[in-house]
DNA sequence: AAGAGTTTGTGAACGCGAGAACAAAATCGT
DNA sequence: ACGATTTTGTTCTCGCGTTCACAAACTCTT
């Protein structure tokens, strides 16, 4: 049996004080925000990883580890101090300064994400809204007032915005991924049903409504089958 | 025959679902789904797995994997033909059933969702919409109206509801998610920012929009970093 | 002050997923 | 009919992420 252990020469480790923090890691990084917050308002000031990770649906080992990779914010025999702890978190992820969002697309979707208090709340300033329609043109939904896409250069850089927002049809992601990119945005939340081509250095997210749902109905699914039959019946040839 | 069973002991959690396809790959077969339909609309009716892998946005060695898991559906030197694995994924999802799913907390987002067609044309049906604002009880949103939360039982009785959507405030979501459980829902897809504690037979998706917005952020600030200065300013004390 | 009790930070094992590479199976051209 | 070509299905390897387990570090009690 090789130990795969044995590729130890390489670069990849944190050997040069390396800040990279995993993906996976990153990703939870907001729910611990939430989960210190939460006990913050309840003037809860120091908790145990196992409280936190309680709070956050999380394993704690886990939580330790992805910690770890932030410095060493903990006290042993004592656990971490929640508002200590939850500044490190939010300056980590870039939460100590404020981030410019335009969204683009103000239909249905748009009209909720315009409206969604979780942004502001967390340092994200929508900076406009901005809609193909003409006859959208104008309107308002806030406090604020829908451009026009051709305003876009201009939004984009008057008030530097790095972070764009898509709520289009999907027949129109593309065009409007692209015209963002050009206008200088390097990050994209997609909520268009299409997959969109960007250049490498644009981060893409994407949130996929319905794909949430079919992931549910396929296990939904399964349960149903395992319940009428549970002999696997063979579905070799059709 | 290719015997997919090659549990080799271990303990497994489930060692019953011999059928059991990767959570990764189950998260991707509606991506699939998607690029198929398109390229069915676009009268293509036969696709290699490079097609496929280019319409999807992912890498062809892994879509073949993918694939594999559901059967033996394509042919060699030809490709797949699109309307057949279209069926068949569709089949695997579990969309040629109809599922009916409620949407509770009729606020913005709420609205949003009632209103999304890319749920009823993926065989998801909005059975009710509900809400416990009593102010809001009567309203009518698309063709629903918005019925009271008291309703719950007997709607997902009625309408055999498998899949309860949540779209109310933080503070509601878990009392709202213990209801739809009470009344026999089993699969939740949670937009609420918070964490839910449920029974070990329901899942649980969550889509939290800031948090995704905080991911962006988290590499738009290593990017602006990077530009400024090479060396990382250490922060250790405070 | 020293031992008992907590809780963190991390090394190590393990399982899963991604991607490269290749053998098997089908079509096509002569 | 048969070799050349295409493309799938699968095997193999590597790296990442999760979890366990434990030494280190801190507080508290006597």
């Amino acid at each position: 049996m090789t130990s795969a252990r044995k590729s130890k020469g390489g670069r990849s480790r944190d050997a040069r004080g390396d800040r990279g923090i995993p993906e996976a890691t990153v990703a939870r990084l907001p729910v611990y925000l939430r989960a210190l917050t939460s006990l913050s308002d309840s003037e809860v000031s120091t908790a145990s990883s196992e409280d936190l990770a309680t709070a956050a649906g999380v394993n704690s080992a886990k939580l330790r580890k992805d910690l770890s990779y932030l410095g060493t914010y903990g006290t042993r025999g004592v656990g971490y101090d929640v508002n200590y702890l939850r500044y490190q978190i939010a300056r980590e992820i870039g939460l100590t300064q404020d981030w410019s969002v335009v969204i683009v697309g103000i239909g249905n979707l748009g009209h909720a994400l315009a409206n969604y208090s979780g942004f502001a709340s967390r340092g994200f300033q929508v900076a406009a809204l901005l809609d193909s329609d003409p006859a959208r043109v104008g309107d308002r939904v806030g406090d604020l007032q829908i451009s026009s896409l051709d305003d876009l250069d201009s939004i984009v850089r008057d008030h530097t915005v790095a972070i764009g927002v898509i709520a289009t049809p999907a027949g129109a992601a593309q065009e409007v991924c692209d015209r963002l990119v050009a206008a200088g945005v390097s990050s994209i939340l997609n909520f268009a049903p299409a997959v969109l081509a960007v250049p490498g250095h644009v981060d893409v997210r994407k949130v996929d409504l319905s794909i949430e749902l079919q992931i549910l109905a396929y296990h939904e699914q399964r349960k149903a089958q395992g319940l009428i039959g549970l002999g696997e019946l063979e579905a070799g040839a059709v």
